[in-house]
DNA sequence: CAGCCGCGTGTAATCGATTACAAAACCTCC
DNA sequence: GGAGGTTTTGTAATCGATTACACGCGGCTG
């Protein structure tokens, strides 16, 4: 290993080498096209540099940067832990590092417009559907614009690229287990849509469960949230001080179940005893909590996976595909011990 | 919004406003250098044109990408998520962009050098002190090697700055609660050190509160785990099959608290009748968990920003302090449910 | 042997922003 | 009005890698 005062360039391995810098950029990137003895002389003057390409010159010259960025609405929450797991390892297996950033004060656009505009990504992978993404169009780039693949519960864009779960037929089949045990009075802790005027596709699938076994809903049992726990704790107040209690809840997430039951607990109402839960997502202590969470199993991990391959099949093959992807996941119900029959 | 084929650069502004891109430059970066028309005429161009800067070409030129890498050993650990939150929430409002880097793969210093030598990023953030840091001693950078700050539990090398929380005071507290509550058969689920020879920090603290009382640590009563909640139920399962059982236990972490109470509660064994616990970390589900969990509470959003802060501090003051930085948090001890004095 | 092909290599332009240096413009004050 | 100073601006070099183009060389063919 050669001492020299700065990172050794390309000009460096060059003249080490006795070849020009095309000759060793060529060796670098298709060995092939470049005379065994020059490729040998090459190698041996990159390990003697310890030259490593520097990324910033590369990316100007190819106008792209081999990274993409992450957007989160809140990495803070450790639902997202799995899937930045999953966005982290499908991109850097493929070469691509992956620039996470979160939602950082009010302006929901701002923050990611400027990683959009500035060359420092190729593309973005989006957790949250209910942004204004009028000004970022991926489809086709045509004012230099990412391509951008959005995944969330909510989608309110129809004209991009999504990956997301089957939140509706989900929240059904979750509702659907509850009227198989016999319950008929049943509640629902859900996150209202920040999209106005839409409706949140598991309360839509709660309703649908319902409707199919001739039932209503009651409005009264619909308490709203916001997926944390601590809002899963307010529900669990509301739902106390009901005058007529439901027998079954289902929650939209696991956070909100696990405040909920926290309180209930604290009020002296037992699950499943007097009253049975059904989660949604499976995150890792629904398995060890005490009752442990009956739930709904989303994939998310595997979001995170596919939603970034498809970002990155978009970017590599150079092809825009002509009509918006759109990726539908599947959740599995996990029976466990918060639930039981109407006695 | 004036509409050119691709993305708009320096150049375009320059013609736009009648200057040379020098004003351009020196008018975006330092305005009081530029006369007030020139000025006002840039920023009307750089509005109508739509410019943001070129990262790659400013990163090329500057030789500087405002960027780090964050390095996890295991990003999929919801623990993460508050840290990472704390690291972008520095990073963004310093205008830096934050690379994430998970383990992957067997090699352990392989995935990190990549980012190191490439120009992608000024900086690094580890959060594993166990990894061969020997090849990137950033305090002063003679080979182009980038300042490294190390956030972690253990700490193998101190000649690298580190944020690190008073693990082993803060253990010595757990432990010494328990005495308090008139524990005197007291165990400990712990992590061994991945590095040889090294006993963890929360191990030594567990023996030197129970040697400040007079007592030893009963080397049954020491279980091993690795942080995941399913090492906890490993834990838990080798306490139910212990001969003689401790009343109390000191868990170094609240993942694996949690998995060793469900298989305690599965076993029959109650918390806190039969067994008293405190946990370390305070995550979020500890409070609301049955029973809520007595931890120690360590401020994980705090340590991912005051190491990005240390790095960050060195990278815009450009001078290296001479001796490595040692940042030492508290953590609190959080008394719930989960302990009980020794009936 | 002239002509052609193809391989391997080098020269030099290019990507877009920053900035040292120099020139120009403007002021101030005698 | 002009010397001297300050402010504003422009010219052009630079960062490091990639690649279009061209050149030289050897081999093959008619």
């Amino acid at each position: 290993m050669i001492t020299t005062r700065k990172t050794p360039t390309i000009q460096d391995v060059a003249r080490f080498a006795n070849v020009s810098t095309a000759t060793v950029s060529r060796a670098l990137s298709s060995p092939e096209r470049v005379s065994e003895a020059a490729r040998e002389r090459i190698s041996a003057a990159v390990s003697s540099t310890g030259y490593t390409v520097n990324q910033a010159a590369r990316s100007l010259r190819l106008k792209a940067a081999r990274t993409i960025v992450i957007a989160f609405p809140n990495i803070g929450n450790p639902f997202y832990s799995t899937v930045l797991d999953g966005v982290v390892h499908e991109a850097s297996s493929r070469g691509f590092g992956a620039l996470v950033a979160n939602r950082l004060g009010d302006d929901p656009t701002r923050w990611l417009s400027d990683y959009f505009h500035s060359n420092r990504a190729d593309g973005m992978v989006l957790f949250d559907g209910t942004l204004d993404t009028s000004q970022f169009y991926g489809l086709r780039s045509p004012q230099g614009k990412l391509p951008l693949v959005v995944a969330s519960d909510e989608l309110a864009d129809p004209r991009l690229h999504s990956v997301m779960t089957d939140n509706r037929a989900a929240a059904t089949r979750a509702t659907t287990y509850l009227l198989e045990l016999g319950h008929r009075r049943i509640g629902h802790i859900h996150s209202p849509s920040r999209v106005p005027g839409l409706t949140s596709d598991r309360l839509l699938g709660f309703r649908d469960a319902l409707a199919a076994a001739g039932l209503e809903a009651r409005p009264e049992w619909i308490i709203d949230g916001d997926f944390s726990m601590q809002s899963g704790e307010r529900a669990g107040e509301a739902f106390l001080r009901l005058p007529e209690r439901p027998t079954a809840v289902f929650s939209a997430n696991d956070e909100m179940a696990i405040g909920f039951l926290a309180v209930l607990r604290a009020g002296g109402v037992e699950c499943p005893r007097d009253v049975s839960l059904v989660g949604f997502d499976d995150i890792a202590v629904a398995r060890c909590f005490a009752p442990a969470l009956t739930t709904m199993r989303q994939p998310r991990g595997e979001i995170g996976r596919l939603a970034t391959k498809a970002l990155l099949d978009i970017l590599e093959s150079d092809l825009q595909p002509r009509s918006p992807l759109r990726i539908v996941l599947n959740s599995e119900l996990v029976v466990r011990q918060s639930t039981r029959p109407l006695a």
